[in-house]
Formats: structure tokens, sequence, C-alpha cells
DNA sequence: CCCGGCTACCTTGTGTAATAAGGTATCACG
DNA sequence: CGTGATACCTTATTACACAAGGTAGCCGGG
């Protein structure tokens, strides 16, 4: 198994929520979208729980919209509560990527790209 | 509970590799040193069980060196075959942020520090 | 000697979370 | 009607960190 799938635990919620902060869209869609920004594993099964549990915590609101080739599609937009919970958990994010960035860079003495 | 445990998931055992490559080390220690790098909430019930599995795997050593005021230190170092997964979990880790961090730039136009 | 506190190790039970695999339904094409 | 693409959702499995608890050596005070 890939161990990148570890490291997106606890991360996928946010940069779901991100992805939604720029602009509505749905889980097939989102799927399409991660991929190209480099998150290629992300499958299908583990964003559609995970978009549940947002709405259920109101960060996001889903709504349905006709599709012109094939079932409607569930969008979702970010709500207030999603904004905040997105700036906390970037906050978060970055300060752990950065305690990372500084163990990772002592093993060689500075350099990681 | 902390939503920046679950972001630790999958990195941990990097960290603690990591470590370990800088210089030897041993678990009791190894937990202020993470305090110390920003990981602060890093306890010993989860790095234990992750060195075991780090030895088992033969990324590390283990090896015992008495201590002055207690028991005697259970040291580790990092084999060659460590040395290698280092590497290729760092890329994958920096590949990883730098997804995310695309992403999360993207929902307020490129603003992370 | 016994106790409390510090160092240092390790294990078990619990909760969270992503994945693989599978299921439902709509639309287009022949 | 059957096939394939789009699009949604659920269940069983597996991985992982954490909290709590347990063992044991060393030291100082009573």
């Amino acid at each position: 198994m890939e161990h990148s799938s570890q490291l997106l635990k606890g991360v996928l919620d946010m940069v779901l929520l991100a992805l939604i902060a720029e602009e509505p869209s749905y889980g097939y869609e989102m799927v399409d979208k991660l991929q190209q920004k480099g998150l290629e594993l992300v499958s299908e099964g583990s964003i559609y729980p995970l978009l549940s549990r947002l709405q259920k915590k109101g960060y996001i609101a889903g709504y349905f919209v006709e599709s012109a080739g094939g079932p409607p599609r569930k969008y979702y937009r970010i709500e207030k509560s999603g904004r905040q919970q997105l700036a906390d958990w970037s906050e978060e994010w970055n300060r752990l990527s950065a305690g990372v960035g500084g163990v990772l860079d002592g093993h060689n003495g500075g350099n990681h790209g």
C-alpha cells in the first residue's frame, strides 16, 4: 500500500474544503481536480464520506444541479463556518508542515527543494 | 481530540527516522526533541510501537547504553536502507505538502505565510 | 528499609480515517 | 435492450496515533 495514503490522513477534509472554497464543486469532479493538483491517489470512496461529514458539521452545503449527460450533480458550496474552519486548519497545517520540514532539514543540513 | 493528531498520521515514522538520521537517540529523548521542533503532541505511547516497526523493517538498529541516573537507554541508529527510505519519504512528503499548499493557496489567491 | 519521584522502557484498548470493492441510477448510442 | 460513461453512496478492512496502564532502575528523605 502507498505510504502517501497515510500522509493524507487528516489532510483530505481540509483539502476538499479548500477546493470548495475556490468554487462550488461536486464529488466526481473533485477527484479530477485533485489529480491535476498533484494529489493523484484520492478515490471516490474516500471523498463521499468526507463530503457528508463536512456537510454534517455545517462547513459546506449541498445542492443538486441538473447535468447534460448524466445524473444530477451534487454541488457543494462553502459556508461561513467552513471558511473559519479552513483558516484554522490552514494555520494548523502550516505549523505542522513547518515542523516536519524542520526535522527533515536537520538530517542533511538544510535542503528540501 | 486534536485535529493535528490526524495530520500526523503517516508522518511520524518519517519524522522519527529523520531524527535518528541526525544522530542516534532513544525514545524518551525523542519525545523531548520533537517538542522542541514544534511537534508538541507526540507521546511515548505513539513512538515506541513506531520505533519497533522501523527496526523490524530494518531501517534502524537498536542497542542499549547504560545511563547515569536511570535504567539503560535503548538507542537507535539509522541503517543504510533507512537512509534510502528517508530519502524516498522526504520526496513523497515534499510532493504532498506542495500539492496541499497549492490547493490551500487557491482559496485566497496565494497567501500562506 | 520503604516510599515517592524521575528516568526509561513497553503493551493493550479505543477512536479516527482512508481504501477497496461493490451497489444504484441517469443519460446516450446502437 | 445492452453497454459505457457519468455520478452518487455504502460496507468491510486495514492502518495508525493516543490514552492509560504496567514494569523497572536509580536517588533522596524519613
